[in-house]
RNA sequence: GGGCGGAUAGCUCAGUUGGGAGAGCAAUUGCUCGACACGCAAUAGGUCGCAGGUUCGAACCCUGUUCCGCCCA
């Protein structure tokens, strides 16, 4: 006998651990079966699970256990991904903490063989996390961004791409990271806004006493400046084009020219132009052949080309001591607070510092090419769609993708510098050499790049370097491209678009059929959760206080087609309580010692309520299929809600307990029950695998698990539609009745005005006297005394009396009058409707039948309450 | 500035091709009878942001508009 409680924690872990004996999750590749394939997003080595995890990695789950059911090669391709800086900043950090020695002092080598060391103990962290959600994943085919197979595949993509001139090196502003001191790519780059100053600075007019103002909100990087520009049509200004201005403390002679760009409305009208340290003035500075002058390090302090007082200083610092000494000059105008975006690294939280260097781009604007093809084709599908537009926006206005990072732990960039100045591409050193040998006998290889490439480089070889490309396309014809890839639209660009491009260009194919955006896990009042906030919400706990079955419940059912959903312990003890709900079906189960009969096949059964409850539960498994395949899991989950509490436990099981009974009834409710049950728990154990599998084992309707029982879903059933049709009147008519009687104690009897048995009625005569403990239910073919001590009820066209037993009596008399009004209100509504000439020649004739029909049944139901 | 969402019951949200407005929670009433009080039976609550338009018919389609959110520059 079951407990009465379901103790999820102690019955979770059992269920992990055979799982995990019984290797229930290995793949096997049977290729007699359609195949079904997600690509897991990797979750990167360092993390650890938070919610957006809890969701995604529960949907893809459903999916994947669902397709298994339906007899599908399933594939869930696992993995993790080397996260690049995210790794070194967390390395870095434990061995300062350690050893008080800093990457450099410990060199590349020393550490990296530190980082793999840290990820073989500490790298697996989440996919235990992983494993406690209930996620179906066969961990042994697992890859990893940095293993050899995958290393390979970037390697040969790498090559192949700048052997096409694809990928080149170049110096181009790009956006620098000081604290990291590495570039990043545009994506990496987070725009606070903020209010900081404007500082109004005067640079005096050569051979002048003239001054020209200029506004800056980076004063330090005056020692920068190569020109001013003024907009032509600038009247106040623009007698100043031509002369030249002298940069304060510099002195440096600097052009003032004429610029569109320089908004007259904005600042003072005068732009200071420094090619060198800013996007825009970068482009202008190319324009009118400027001098480049880099003023910072690496490290963001001032360099050689500032005065020697301020070389060496940070950025910060500089800016103070430069405004103290303008202002000792009386070099400054005003100050103003200023509204403005400061770009700031995504990992590091420093301001970022545009600078001049090297560095290796991606020509994404070539690749993207295919990408707008199979936009244009609808090749790429997402759900919800709308998210095309994002996508289509992006891939529109894209800028070459920089690729190289000044870090070691990564894929180390495939190239070898020559003596002679050459660059070779190749996988390894050796391979290096010998091509170097065809190109030129004479040169010499010197050294391979220093730089590693941007994680998400690998990452976008994902959905084919997995499979085994470019070696071994086994598993690649069968699985690529993949059914569907599920993800938030946080990273469509970082890695969705990126996955596109190269799947495009390797694969001549788009990675996945569908691409399925769920929304963002937000607080209870919809906020972002982020640690400094401290609102957030750790599925582990909610799996410690809960359990797995309720969060992933509680997910699934909170994934509709919007933005973003507000999660709160509440819903989580909502799921948690349906879960108990089902628990305890079983529990009833036990008490009435069903015994399962695995030969039993419902075909004709005598009772209707089983007949209903079995059409219902093949509606309901129809539906839940349906929605999956359209993603609409919220849509899914109210499916099985609905039919497993409404349907199943307040009906059937409420109207079965009458028929029990009596014996005679009994082997039929047993069979429908067990057969409805053992199937529900089937249909449902994708998205609560723990507790149906408990269930299923312990009432004996499975003997290894759930997740290997295929859904019947070829199984059909006649069921003749008047009689469900019927049963549901039924439902109707108890419901009515209930209303009337309320919370009235007393006994009642049930007189049905007809001159003959309703069908409907008499096939569950029996159960309408077993529920309401009705003393008498007949027919009357007359009215009897309609006195004011009973109630008139109307419904499908027949009349109903509930007279009370003799010394008892209705308390509040609901006038008929009330429902007089109803039904008038009623007739005149299709009355209307088809009295009207243009309704009845163009609606569908579905439609006018239909209201034809009610207009029919009001008047009947009226003329019943009425008549005497 | 450009793009994309959202506005429906007190709250959180559903609403499939246009055919009489739905769920869960909360509230109210009444129930401990052998599955379940993490429960059962019921009740009440909506001008579907606003204004036009298309249509026999609009929460749904079109136009405009207000507010909120997100992304990009």
């Amino acid at each position: 006998m079951l407990e009465k409680r379901f103790n999820f924690s102690e019955i979770e872990a059992k269920c992990l651990d055979y799982w995990s004996e019984n290797q229930t999750f290995s793949f096997n590749n049977d290729k007699n079966k359609k195949p079904f394939c997600i690509m897991m997003p990797p979750p990167n080595v360092t993390g650890s699970l938070h919610m957006g995890h809890a969701l995604t990695f529960t949907l893809q789950d459903i999916l994947i256990r669902f397709h298994k059911k339906l007899n599908k090669n399933v594939l869930w391709q696992p993995g993790t991904d080397h996260a690049g800086i995210a790794t070194e900043i967390v390395v870095e950090k434990m061995i300062q903490k350690e050893s008080k020695l800093s990457k450099a002092e410990l060199g590349r080598s020393k550490f990296i063989e530190k980082i793999w060391n840290w990820k073989e103990k500490s790298g697996d962290k989440i996919i235990n996390q992983m494993k406690r959600l209930g996620t179906s994943v066969d961990w042994n085919v697992s890859r990893f961004t940095m293993d050899e197979g995958l290393s390979d595949s970037v390697k040969e993509v790498f090559i192949d791409l700048y052997n096409r001139g694809l990928i080149y090196k170049d110096k181009r502003l790009v956006n620098w990271d000081p604290k990291l001191g590495t570039a990043l790519s545009d994506l990496e780059v987070n725009q606070i806004e903020k209010v900081g100053k404007m500082w109004f600075i005067k640079y005096q007019l050569e051979n002048s006493k003239e001054n020209i103002v200029v506004g800056t909100t980076r004063p330090e990087t005056i020692f920068g400046d190569t020109g001013i520009a003024i907009h032509p049509k600038n009247t106040k200004l623009n007698h100043l084009i031509g002369k030249k201005a002298l940069i304060p403390i510099l002195n440096k002679r600097i052009p003032i020219f004429a610029d569109e760009y320089a908004d007259p409305e904005k600042g003072s009208g005068a732009v200071k132009i420094t090619p060198a340290h800013d996007f825009n003035d970068f482009e202008i500075g190319k324009k009118h052949d400027l001098e480049f002058v880099n003023i910072l390090d690496k490290t963001a302090s001032l360099n050689k080309n500032t005065p020697k007082e301020y070389q060496g200083l940070n950025r910060f610092v500089a800016r103070k001591k430069l405004i103290s000494e303008l202002k000792k000059n009386n070099k400054i105008l005003k100050i103003v607070n200023n509204k403005m975006f400061i770009p700031v690294g995504d990992r590091s939280d420093e301001i970022l510092e545009p600078l001049l260097t090297f560095q290796w781009f991606l020509d994404t604007k070539k690749i993207s090419i295919k990408v707008k093809k199979a936009i244009k084709d609808k090749k790429i599908v997402f759900h919800p769609n709308s998210w095309i537009n994002t996508f289509k926006y992006w891939i529109e206005n894209i800028e070459p993708w920089c690729i190289s990072r000044q870090i070691w732990w990564g894929h180390r960039i495939p190239i070898w510098y020559s003596k002679n100045g050459l660059k070779i591409a190749a996988k390894s050193e050796e391979e290096a050499i010998d091509i170097l040998k065809l190109k030129d006998k004479t040169d010499k290889l010197l050294y391979q790049d220093e730089d590693v490439l941007d994680t998400w480089f690998s990452s976008a070889l994902w959905p084919f370097s997995t499979l085994g490309w470019p070696e071994n396309d086994k598993l690649l014809k069968n699985f690529y491209p993949s059914n569907v890839l599920v993800t938030g639209f946080d990273i469509i660009f970082f890695w969705v678009a990126r996955m596109v491009m190269m799947g495009l260009e390797f694969m001549n194919e788009v990675p996945f059929k569908n691409i399925y955006i769920h929304p963002l896990v937000k607080d209870e009042k919809g906020q972002k959760m982020s640690k400094s906030k401290g609102n957030v919400i750790d599925p582990l706990d909610l799996i410690e206080k809960y359990g797995s079955d309720a969060l992933r419940f509680t997910l699934t059912n909170l994934s509709t087609q919007g933005r973003d959903i507000k999660l709160s312990d509440k819903l989580v003890e909502n799921s948690r309580n349906f879960i108990t709900k089902i628990w305890n079906v079983a529990r009833f189960s036990q008490f009435n010692n069903f015994k399962y009969d695995r030969e039993f096949y419902p075909q004709y059964c005598e009772l209707p309520v089983n007949n209903w409850i079995l059409s219902r539960f093949f509606e309901t498994q129809n539906n839940v299929i349906r929605n999956l395949e359209n993603f609409k899991f919220n849509l899914m989950i109210s499916e099985l809600y609905q039919f497993i509490w409404s349907d199943f436990c307040d009906f059937y099981i409420e109207l079965s307990k009458n028929y029990l009974k009596e014996d005679k009834n009994k082997k039929e409710i047993s069979n429908v029950f067990n057969f409805v049950f053992s199937r529900s728990l089937n249909l449902i154990n994708p998205v609560i695998p723990f507790i149906t599998e408990k269930l299923g084992k312990e009432l004996e309707f499975i003997k290894d698990s759930f997740y290997k029982k295929n859904l019947h879903i070829d199984l059909k059933i006649k069921f003749k539609s008047k009689e469900i049709e019927d049963f549901k009147k039924f439902i109707e008519l108890i419901k009515k009745i209930r209303f009337e009687i309320g919370n009235n104690k007393s006994r009642f009897s049930l007189y049905i005005l007809s001159e003959e048995k309703v069908m409907w009625i008499d096939e569950n005569i029996f159960l309408l006297t077993s529920i309401f403990k009705f003393e008498t239910v007949e027919y009357k073919k007359k009215i009897i005394n309609e006195d004011k001590n009973s109630k008139i009820l109307v419904i499908f066209g027949l009349k109903f009396i509930i007279v009370p037993s003799e010394d008892s009596k209705f308390n509040d008399q609901k006038s008929v009058s009330k429902k007089i009004l109803f039904y008038e209100n009623e007739i005149y509504f299709f009355d209307e409707k088809l009295k009207n000439r243009k309704f009845l020649a163009k609606a569908p004739s579905k439609i006018i039948e239909q209201y034809k029909f009610k207009l029919e049944e009001a008047k009947k139901n009226l003329k019943l309450l009425t008549q005497k």
